[in-house]
DNA sequence: GGAATGATGTACT
DNA sequence: GTACATCATTCCG
């Protein structure tokens, strides 16, 4: 799967649909779906944190595709994305939310809930379901402990697309996609 | 140095 | 539906 992350963030995002994110190893090990992705693109789209070229904080976004950008947000979240294309372009597609499959109780003890449906149907939720920390920004994820699979849609999935969420700029742009009529999509 | 602003989630009316 | 917690980063002067 390591290839497809060299191609467009526009061309990943709904690709990334279906593929299974896990993190850690053993009986800490969780993993879910990915049913909802949004791309934010190298070039044209305010919205994207890459837009006005390379900082401290957006580094790992430059990186070759197949890489993590993780990032703070409102001060209190964080967001998991998967960066795509060539190394030094900085674009990315941020992982919105997950089905989960496994490690059940080892996310709901983490995110204080006994509900399946809230654990990872937000990017702020699956980040804090899955342990994932502030320090996995930039890893790469072929490598260390959060990791992609393939995964297929199942019979009668299909995919949806529309405007992307939270964002103020380019909201005409339809970059999010997701599994229509999967429960654990957000909103 | 200071102010504004989020790729959000939760609680409350 | 609206309010707000909470802070690193960014941009402006």
């Amino acid at each position: 799967m390591d290839g497809l992350f060299l191609a467009g963030a526009e061309q990943v995002a709904p690709q990334l649909l279906g593929a299974i994110l896990s993190c850690g190893d053993g009986p800490t090990r969780c993993a879910g779906r990915i049913v909802e992705t949004e791309a934010y693109l190298p070039r044209g789209d305010p919205a994207s944190h890459a837009f006005r070229g390379a900082t401290a904080r957006n580094a790992s976004m430059f990186l070759a595709g197949g890489h993590a950008y993780v990032y703070r947000i409102y001060g209190m979240h964080l967001c998991f994305n998967v960066v795509t294309g060539e190394e030094g372009v900085g674009e990315a597609v941020l992982i919105r939310a997950l089905e989960p499959l496994e490690g059940l109780e080892q996310m709901a003890q983490r995110r204080g809930t006994r509900s399946t449906r809230a654990l990872c149907s937000g990017p702020g939720k699956l980040t804090q379901s899955l342990g994932i920390e502030h320090e996995d920004d930039g890893v790469l994820l072929s490598a260390g402990h959060i990791r992609i699979a393939p995964g297929a849609l199942r019979p009668g999935e299909r995919i949806a697309q529309g405007p992307r969420i939270g964002v103020s700029k380019a909201a005409e742009l339809e970059l999010r996609f997701w599994l229509e009529d999967n429960a654990f999509v957000s909103r």
